[in-house]
DNA sequence: CCTCCATCTTGACGTTGACAAGTTGGAAAC
DNA sequence: GTTTCCAACTTGTCAACGTCAAGATGGAGG
């Protein structure tokens, strides 16, 4: 990334910023990045990682303990993101009533632009499912959509343990119907996607679906 | 499958069937499949199902052209068991009205029972998604609930080309919830699961958000 | 200036998917 | 019933991978 902003004569002591490189640990997690985008979840290798931040095959190991160490990081900010793509479209949403499902937007759209990222995401296997870091940031992306779900329809959700996921079928319900929506259109069940327009149609179908669902919800209440 | 039944002493012409192994195609298939369960999608190894089926690392390239296309031949019998589970809890179910509910609690068993095998059939990359018999098996999955949904709301739903999926947002938003739960619990977002217990309390779970879900739809109508 | 250690490099090992070339054995032709 | 032939399978090889071990390096602290 760009160089070293503060002091180039002197780095500062401990937390992972400028060493010999200038911090590796983030410009691989970029090179990840670009490699999932360029090649897919089963397209990524951790010597191209390495290749492409310019240092040997064996440098990532003092950052990150395996391949796996790399992948779980990518995606915890991977979860950053899709927390921060619920926000703002929430925030870009005027109408209270409409809250929830621009957020739901939001997931889609950022599941569609970013389909490796997403889908390593929600994998197994790939990623070491107790750190914790990674947890919380799985745990935030959730509870931006409790606490949108809570301030539209007035009902007091409580994101306290994993459990209470499970815990109200109503949320449960609606979060599966977003998830369902992103990870079949990620994978190209719902027709041939990757052009913008194809991503603009497809967020507005999953709009008119989510109009549908929450309509029928606000009925019966 | 069975040994060739017709002419013991003759092979037929053509067709895959006895050779010096027997049936190595299926062979592979089945240790393909015990590969999957014991190691996860990402401990398949082409090699390893070559081994399990007593053969050398390069047999299989004689039956399958390489990795992709033994996993795309997987993934097809995947769907076929997918569209069966579906069409046999359909089948136990009593009461028309169920008839959706219990479709999608076949679904979701599954996906639960046969987590590898799942994630690998909606995963782009690795299997040859032009693959005809592949695309054919996948959308008779998804036709039976299309199907199941049609005799129960008495909507007439055709599936005639593959953009149909995405043209009705009501049998859309059904699937979508389905999957969405399937994956869900199937990657453990849902807590953990593994255990029959565990199984049985989500598909009841499940059950309960498609009850609600269904309950509304019939409101509305 | 010197020392130390986190950072990075070099080299090696075992394993993988794919390819090429050789072997085998049963069906078909004679 | 012998021969031919070719699909099915083997052996050998290659580059690339992830991981480990051991050496090199250079900036920070003494």
């Amino acid at each position: 990334m760009e160089p070293k902003k503060k002091r180039p004569a002197r780095r500062a002591v401990r937390p992972p910023k400028a060493y010999h490189h200038g911090d590796l640990a983030t410009a691989l997690v970029e090179a990840a990045e670009a490699v999932l985008t360029e090649r897919g979840v089963e397209g990524f290798t951790l010597r191209e990682c390495a290749r492409r931040a310019g240092v040997s095959h064996a440098a990532p190991a003092h950052h990150f303990k395996d391949a796996k160490g790399l992948l779980t990081e990518v995606a915890r900010v991977g979860f950053d993101r899709l927390t921060e793509a619920q926000r703002a479209a929430r925030a870009a949403e005027p109408e209270l009533k409409d809250l929830l499902i621009a957020a739901a937007v939001g997931y889609i759209r950022f599941a569609l632009t970013h389909p490796a990222q997403f889908q390593l995401m929600f994998q197994r296997g790939l990623i070491d499912h107790d750190n914790g870091r990674f947890i919380q940031a799985a745990r935030a992306a959730f509870a931006i959509y409790v606490e949108t779900y809570s301030a539209v329809t007035r009902e007091t959700v409580r994101l306290e343990s994993e459990a209470d996921k499970t815990s109200n079928p109503r949320v449960l319900g609606q979060w599966a119907l977003i998830h369902g929506l992103a990870t079949l259109a990620v994978q190209g069940q719902l027709g041939p996607n990757r052009s913008v327009s194809e991503i603009a149609k497809l967020t507005a179908y999953a709009r008119s679906v989510l109009m549908n669902a929450q309509k029928l919800d606000m009925t019966r209440r």
